[in-house]
DNA sequence: CTTGCAATATGAAACGTTACATATGCCGTG
DNA sequence: CACGGCATATGTAACGTTTCATATTGCAAG
C-alpha cells in the first residue's frame, strides 16, 4: 500500500539501455543520435515505463510548457467559451493551461498572478479588473478586455465598431429613437466603447441617443421603473434598445414583454457577445457577434511568440452583426 | 530587453539575511526556527522580491501542489458549473488545477492522462468516456459519472433516485403515459440509472412506460417522426416526459410547441441537471437538479485524503426537484 | 571554571533533468 | 603506419529546493 513506488528515471533508462544518461536525454529531446542508440533507449523506456519528469526538466531549462487563464469565471457563457478557446489554442501548441478564478474580486486577482508566478508559468492570459495588477514585466502577460500599458499587450473585440455596428442596424431598421443600457461593472475597459461607438453614429446623424447604467446590486426595479416613466399610453418611448451583453439583452426582453410591449414588433433589441446559447446553437437575441476563437488565437499568439521586441499594445477584432428574433432581420 | 533577469534564490536570500541555505528553507516552510532569525529572512527576502520555486521544491518534494481536471468541454452549462466548482474547491485547499478539454475523444482522454503524469500532479478527477483509460494506480484518480472498478471512486449524483424522483413527481402530477427520451451516448455510465430508476417506479405500479433513445448525430428528425407517429387528432400518446438532460428538455419543449402540444397543459415535462441558466437564476424547465458543488467537494476530498485505505467505490449524493415552468408545479 | 546537554543553525547531498566540455572511435590522408 | 579531424557518446556540473547529519551556541549543573 505504498505510495512512493519509485518511478524510474533517466538513469534508470541509461542502465537498462547500457548507454549513457546524456544519450537518453538526447533521445527524448529528439537530438539527434545514432539510430541503433536511440532504438535501444526507446525500447528500454517502453519496458520500464519511463516518463519525464517535466518538474526536474522545468527546474534546468526554467520552461515548464504551462501558462496561466485568469478568468472571473466560467459559469458565464461568454468566458466559458473563451476559456475554452484559450485552453484548445494552448493544448494545441503543446502548453497546459492553469485555470485561476477570481469571481471579479481584484485582490484574488493578484493572489492568482502571486500564485502562477511562483508556479513559473511561461506567460499569463487575463481578464482582470484590478486597475493596478501587479505582475513581474519579465513574464509575458496578455491582456483581454482591459487596456494596461503600452508594453502589455490587449486583446479585445472591436467594442467601438460593435457600437457602431448596432446602431447602424437599428437605423437601418427604422429606429429614431434608441436607448442603450448596460451594466456598470465599476472598472473602466475596453468594453466601455461600446457606448461610444453607439452613439457617435446617433450623433453624426443629429439623433439624440439615451442611456441607462444598471447597477449590478440594485437589481431590476430601476429599470423596470425607468421604462414605466417613459412609455406613455402602453407606448414606449424606445423603439430600437441595444444591451452592452446578451445576457442583459434576454432579461430585458423578458421584462419588455411582461410589460406588454413587444419585442421586436414594438421595439428592436440588440445585445453583445453572440456565444452559443445552451446546446442548441441559435441566438435567443439578436446581437453583436465577439470572434471568441480568433480572441483566443490571438491572445494565446502573442503571449508565446518567441520575438517580443515589437508586440502590439491592442488588438482589435472584428465583430459581425447576427440577427435573432429581436430585430426584423 | 533580456528575460533571463535571473530570479532570486534561497542562496540569494541566504547571503542577504547572512543566515545558512537551511535557515531560509525553513522560514519557508514554517519550520520553528529563531525569532530574529525569521524576520531577517522574511525581511531580505522582501527586499529581493524573493518566491519559492515551486519546480524545485516539487522536485525535491514530489509534491506539486496541483490537480488535473479532464472534462470532455466547458462550455455546456453542467460541466461549465462543474468545472468551476472544481476548480474553487481545489483552490480552496491551495491547490492549482490543470485544466484539459477532450472533446469526447476518448484517445484525447488516454493523452490528457499522459501528459498530466508526466506534470507530477498530485492528484486527477475525470468526467471520461474511455472504457479501458489506462492511468497510473499509485496516482490518486477521482472518476465522475463513469465506474471504473472497486478501487477507483466515482462520484456521482444520486441518478437512479433522481429517475425515481421524476417519475414520482410525474405520477403525483396525474401522469399515466410516461415517455422517457434519451440520447445515446455510446458509453455505459451512471447517468444511465436515470431510466433504471424512471422504469422502475412505473413497472412497481404496473404501468408502462415508453423509452426512446435518439442517436445524437441523426438529428431530430427521428424524435419528430415518432411524436407525429404517436399522435391522434392533435393528441399524444403520452402526458408525461422525462428528458436525460435539460438541454434535450429545452429543444424537446420547443418541438412539441412547434407541434401545437401544449407545456404543461398537453404534457408535462422533466429534465435532468438542474444547472443555473445564463446569468439569471431561473430554470427553462422543471428539472432534477444534481448538486453540482456538492459533487466537486466529494471529488476533491476523496482525491485529496491522506488515508487512502478505505475509499468507498462509489458515492451517490442526493439530487431534488426544481419545478421551471414545464409542469404544473 | 569546566563539562555536558539541549536547542538550534549549518552546509552538503540528493531530487531528475539538461548542457557542455571531454573522451572515444572512425576514417582518410601523408 | 601514424596522425589529424570529425562525428558521436560520455559523464559531470549545474538548476533551486529539502533534509539530515554535523557543528555551534548557550546555559545549567558539578
Amino acid at each position: 500500500m505504498k505510495r512512493k513506488e519509485n518511478a524510474p528515471t533517466m538513469k534508470d533508462v541509461a542502465r537498462e539501455a547500457g548507454v549513457a544518461l546524456g544519450t537518453v536525454s538526447k533521445v527524448f529531446n529528439d537530438i539527434p543520435v545514432g539510430e541503433d542508440y536511440r532504438r535501444r533507449v526507446k525500447e528500454a523506456a517502453r519496458r520500464l515505463g519511463y516518463q519525464v519528469n517535466s518538474y526536474a526538466r522545468g527546474l534546468k531549462t526554467n520552461k515548464t510548457y504551462s501558462a496561466a487563464l485568469i478568468l472571473p469565471d466560467i459559469t458565464t457563457p461568454f468566458f466559458s467559451e473563451l476559456a475554452q478557446a484559450v485552453c484548445q489554442a494552448l493544448a494545441a501548441r503543446q502548453y497546459k493551461t492553469i485555470l485561476s478564478l477570481t469571481a471579479f474580486d481584484p485582490e484574488a486577482e493578484q493572489r492568482c498572478i502571486q500564485m502562477v508566478q511562483q508556479n513559473k508559468v511561461d506567460g499569463i492570459i487575463g481578464l482582470t479588473y484590478n486597475p493596478n495588477l501587479k505582475v513581474d514585466p519579465d513574464l509575458p502577460y496578455v491582456s483581454i478586455d482591459r487596456y494596461f500599458s503600452p508594453n502589455v499587450p490587449c486583446v479585445a473585440s472591436d467594442n467601438f465598431g460593435g457600437g457602431q455596428l448596432a446602431a447602424e442596424k437599428l437605423l437601418e431598421l427604422g429606429c429614431a429613437r434608441p436607448l442603450f443600457l448596460r451594466i456598470w461593472s465599476g472598472v473602466p475597459g475596453e468594453p466601455d466603447k461600446r457606448w461610444d461607438g453607439f452613439e457617435s453614429v446617433w450623433r453624426r446623424r443629429g439623433l439624440d441617443c439615451t442611456s441607462l447604467h444598471l447597477k449590478d446590486e440594485e437589481g431590476f426595479e430601476p429599470f423596470r421603473s425607468f421604462l414605466s416613466s417613459h412609455m406613455d399610453q402602453g407606448r414606449l418611448a424606445f423603439d430600437g434598445i441595444f444591451c452592452v451583453n446578451d445576457a442583459l439583452a434576454v432579461r430585458v426582453r423578458a421584462m419588455l414583454e411582461e410589460l406588454g410591449v413587444r419585442v421586436p414588433d414594438d421595439v428592436q433589441l440588440i445585445g453583445f457577445d453572440g456565444v452559443r446559447r445552451f446546446i442548441t446553437e441559435d441566438f435567443h437575441c439578436s446581437t453583436i457577434v465577439q470572434p471568441v476563437l480568433r480572441l483566443a488565437e490571438t491572445s494565446v499568439d502573442l503571449l508565446l511568440r518567441e520575438d517580443r521586441s515589437n508586440l502590439p499594445s491592442l488588438v482589435c477584432l472584428p465583430v459581425s452583426y447576427a440577427p435573432g428574433g429581436t430585430t426584423w432581420e
